[in-house]
DNA sequence: TCAAAAAGTCAAAAAGTGGTCAAGTTCCTA
DNA sequence: TAGGAACTTGACCACTTTTTGACTTTTTGA
């Protein structure tokens, strides 16, 4: 299956330029001119997006915070100007890389695969699960917010790794205690509460989101 | 199987080239010209719907809110305009997407393909029962009627839960009483009582109609 | 028409659940 | 092996759910 770009500018000719000559490449290409058909742009899951930061209404800064609560895929800026306080705050909201205008379709080219490449790469090799901005790396148990380090403790890194596999799911206290603790391991008394407790402490620290909610009577559940 | 796609509008041009589209692209399609059209199509249990906001007669919202009653499939608009209120009105209403106007058939295969995956997730794990537009999670133990839940406490849940795999038939205090809280557990004292009308204020609450009915001197039965 | 039985209502007591805190224990590392 | 971080525990409080019992209303049949 052919790998999906998106591509956000609102100048039609480099738009349709840029499409085409993704196409060509044997890419799936597709067009967003605002940020609100951005938004809706990620519902085809693209593998990487073409984002030019000098447009109306929003700014592609802006909108590129805005991407990254959805999506984890590689975000290259396109732009004018690039100074080195445009790069710190471009990775600061979560962007990869810059390509400066104007530039070359065979310079793009290549900076997209090179992209994809390490892209691909992180995705088989230490597993990365990324809920809403989140992104916990399984291979070195670490847990990023955007830049945000999480600094989850070893207990509590296994349970946020269960709780966000199996999103959405609700769990009562002993069967999170038999999956972490493992089986036949005995009572749980209350561990659990505090381990939440603390890990949603550092949750709130770093996102400011909810992400573990109690279901009143029945257990918690992880919020994808 | 082919999934399904209801596809509503009344430019037949439209309809035509979108479902001889989707049929090229393994589906099978389904076309509604109007409000009456629709409700009977629904009949084929369709697994998607691309709902058009701008037809006469009816507001595509409004039909939107009338499928609602008696399907839990994605529903997407089919929208020239599209402002953030019309975003939240459509979500109101029960609608799941837009597509906006002019779109490519790329595009939309893109989108349809996306959601239906995205449905099929939530499909296998979880269970649905539906009664008159009234949904019940099993696995997450929620009711929604439409948008609105129903914030039932778990032995309130139980209860309905019970009643409505019973549908029909009616049942005792008694009957209740044992298959709720357990065989041999003892006595019910007019729990029962105090639960069914809890119960019953918040179906009136959310959905203005009565689904459990009293038989006088028999017991409680669901009325499907 | 009236009384008894059944069903519905209400408020308050009882039981259960989850969040928080502080203090104790264990484990690891320098 | 001392110190600190991680983990566990139990007690307490606030809050929600569940149950109870007294009371009112409705229904039925003599």
């Amino acid at each position: 299956m052919a790998y999906k770009i998106l591509i956000v500018d609102d100048e039609k000719m480099l738009t349709e330029l840029l499409s085409s000559h993704l196409q060509k490449c044997g890419y799936e290409a597709f067009v967003a001119e605002n940020a609100q058909q951005t938004i809706s742009m990620l519902n085809v899951y693209p593998d990487l997006i073409l984002l030019d930061i000098n447009m109306p209404e929003i700014d592609g800064l802006e909108l590129c915070k805005m991407i990254r609560q959805n999506v984890v895929c590689p975000i290259l800026f396109l732009t004018a100007r690039i100074t080195e306080q445009d790069k710190i705050i471009g990775l600061q909201v979560g962007g990869d890389d810059y390509i400066t205008k104007p530039f070359s379709l065979k310079e793009l080219t290549a900076r997209v695969a090179a992209h994809l490449r390490r892209d691909e790469r992180s995705k088989c090799a230490p597993k990365i699960v990324s809920s809403q901005g989140l992104i916990v790396n399984l291979a070195e148990r670490t847990c990023f917010y955007g830049e945000k380090p999480l600094n989850l403790s070893n207990r509590e890194f296994d349970i946020v790794e269960f709780l966000m596999r199996n999103a959405n799911q609700i769990f009562d206290r002993e069967r999170i205690y038999e999956a972490v603790w493992g089986l036949n391991a005995e009572g749980d008394s209350g561990v659990i509460k505090e381990h939440i407790r603390k890990i949603r402490n550092k949750l709130k620290e770093a996102t400011g989101r909810e992400y573990i909610e109690t279901v009143w009577g029945m257990g918690y559940r992880w919020k994808k």
